[in-house]
RNA sequence: GUGGUAGUAGCUCAGUUGGUUAGAGCACUGGUUUGUGGUACCAGGGGUCGCCGGUUCAAAUCCGGUCUACCACCCCA
């Protein structure tokens, strides 16, 4: 006997309608906002991960060395390699670049709820456009995604922050970038761990001023609308440089979140700079997507993303500003498993075809035929057997109608198309039955 | 990676203080006179009781290990 491998799934039919479920509404909520399709490779030199992407995603990857000495990674996400793709082609695609890819990411860690080995991704990205126009379109076009799947503003929240914005607030505050980023780190892991060990953890670059600054970002955390975010900020920096960069910063702030409100997805999103997110690429507006739970957020994060925009440049491509986000499938199964929002897709016949036996069988072949090449669904019993039975297996199978080739339909040249539902039935020369079914079905 | 709980048919589970060929419901297959289904009735297939080892005359049952799943940490999209 064997087992298929840890954190890895096998879709029977019916987790695969609902997985396709989920990539249809992907699929055609990104098209709608004008984004294309594209892919690229499951397996990657390992390269493309161990240094941009940020030490903690390289623990975790999936990698081995091939036949030939490669060493290569399964994708854990699809960034690197989007961005590879878009840095070869920088000079010559047109702008704003708007690409979407549905694929399977893998991590090698240990397999737990909302967390498996192998999972499908929605990545949707911008490149080429570095105003906050293209966050606000890229925010719209995952709240759009959140909502055709029926998730509304009572179910989830898009928590927005802002990675330059703490940027400035840090420097303002006295430390320079490779301190700020470490600090970063640490605020990204604040709600998840308590406030002695937070505090230990800030004591590095800020000494003993480690409490009091802690104080000081858990305010920041808690803002919730410009206004107070401008008020909070308006005491640091004064004139200095720093003050000026971020007063130039809330004032694109005011541009995205003004964008998002035309856009009609204000509700779904909240100022909200508790997110930091942990990979080091990210540059600018970040956010994460988490299930709302009595007042406040809960669950694991089922989306998240950002601006990246240094990551095209430090591959060795001219510079390329981009903002992206991820949708993974599993916490989002989870979520619309408990909120009753995955449909139970069976995929069910139009026609099951009732056969006679003898001639009147090729005869309903033929029309099993017919019924297809006509674009309906259509089965019909695989050996020649009993009327009762190939009623049962119809009335199995969900058809919305039989229609039958018995031995009389065939004499005359006709079929019988029963509705299964009303049990109405009607005979009709064969040359009719598709006009017939065309306008039953209608 | 660490700890806790669990593992009997495809699914949900029974299985007496260890005691013959391990059960039920659902699902599946076939049938209830070969021209009418979704209900009903009858029958059937399917399990080396997660795997390996130990204790015992005897293990689904007790013990150890291992694998897997779930939960909590660690870590993190």
């Amino acid at each position: 006997m064997f087992e298929s491998l840890p954190g890895f799934r096998e879709f029977y039919p019916s987790e695969c309608s609902r997985r396709n479920h989920l990539f249809q509404v992907w699929r055609r909520t990104a098209v709608s906002f004008g984004f294309q399709e594209y892919d690229a490779p499951l397996l990657e030199p390992l390269e493309l991960y161990v240094e941009k992407s940020g030490a903690e995603i390289v623990d975790q990857l999936f990698n081995f060395r091939d036949k030939g000495g490669r060493e290569v990674a399964m994708r854990p996400e699809l960034t690197p390699s989007l961005a590879r793709m878009a840095g070869a082609r920088a000079n010559s695609l047109k702008r704003p670049v708007k690409w979407y890819c549905i694929g399977e990411n893998f991590r090698y860690e240990k397999p737990q709820k909302g967390r498996l080995r192998s999972h499908y991704q929605l990545n949707c990205d911008i490149l080429g456009e570095a105003g906050p126009g293209a966050d606000a379109e890229l925010i719209a076009l995952l709240v759009a995604v959140l909502r055709a799947l029926g998730l509304g503003a009572d179910d989830v929240v898009v928590r927005l922050s802002d990675r330059t914005l703490w940027m400035h607030y840090l420097a303002a505050m006295g430390l320079d970038a490779a301190s700020a980023g470490g600090v970063l780190g640490v605020i990204d892991k604040m709600e998840r761990q308590g406030r002695d060990e937070t505090i230990r953890k800030l004591e590095p670059w800020l000494g003993a001023e480690a409490s009091d600054f802690l104080i000081r970002v858990e305010a920041l955390a808690r803002i919730r609308d410009l206004g107070a975010l401008r008020s909070q900020l308006s005491g640091h920096g004064g004139n200095s440089e720093a003050g000026v960069l971020l007063e130039g910063r809330l004032a694109e702030w005011e541009v995205l979140l003004a964008s998002l409100e035309a856009l009609g997805v204000a509700d779904m999103v909240r100022l909200d700079l508790g997110v930091v997110r942990g990979l080091a690429y990210y540059t600018g507006f970040v956010f994460e997507v988490f299930e709302r739970g009595e007042g406040e957020t809960r669950g694991r994060a089922v989306a998240g993303g950002g601006r990246y925009d240094h990551l095209v440049e430090k591959l060795g491509y001219p510079a390329l500003p981009a903002v992206g986000f991820g949708l993974g499938d599993v916490v989002l199964s989870d979520l619309l498993d408990e909120k009753g929002l995955l449909p139970a897709y069976v995929s069910m016949p139009d026609v099951y075809v009732v056969a006679g036996p003898g001639d009147a069988r090729a005869a309903a072949l033929r029309g099993a035929t017919a019924l297809r090449e006509a674009g309906y669904r259509v089965e019909y019993a695989l050996r020649d057997t009993g009327f009762g039975r190939q009623f049962r297996f119809a009335g199995g199978s969900g058809a919305r109608f039989a229609v039958i080739f018995g031995e009389e339909e065939v004499r005359l040249g006709a079929a019988k198309i029963r509705d299964m539902q009303s049990g109405a039935e009607e005979v009709v020369p064969v040359g009719r039955m598709l006009e017939v079914l065309g306008e039953r079905l209608g």
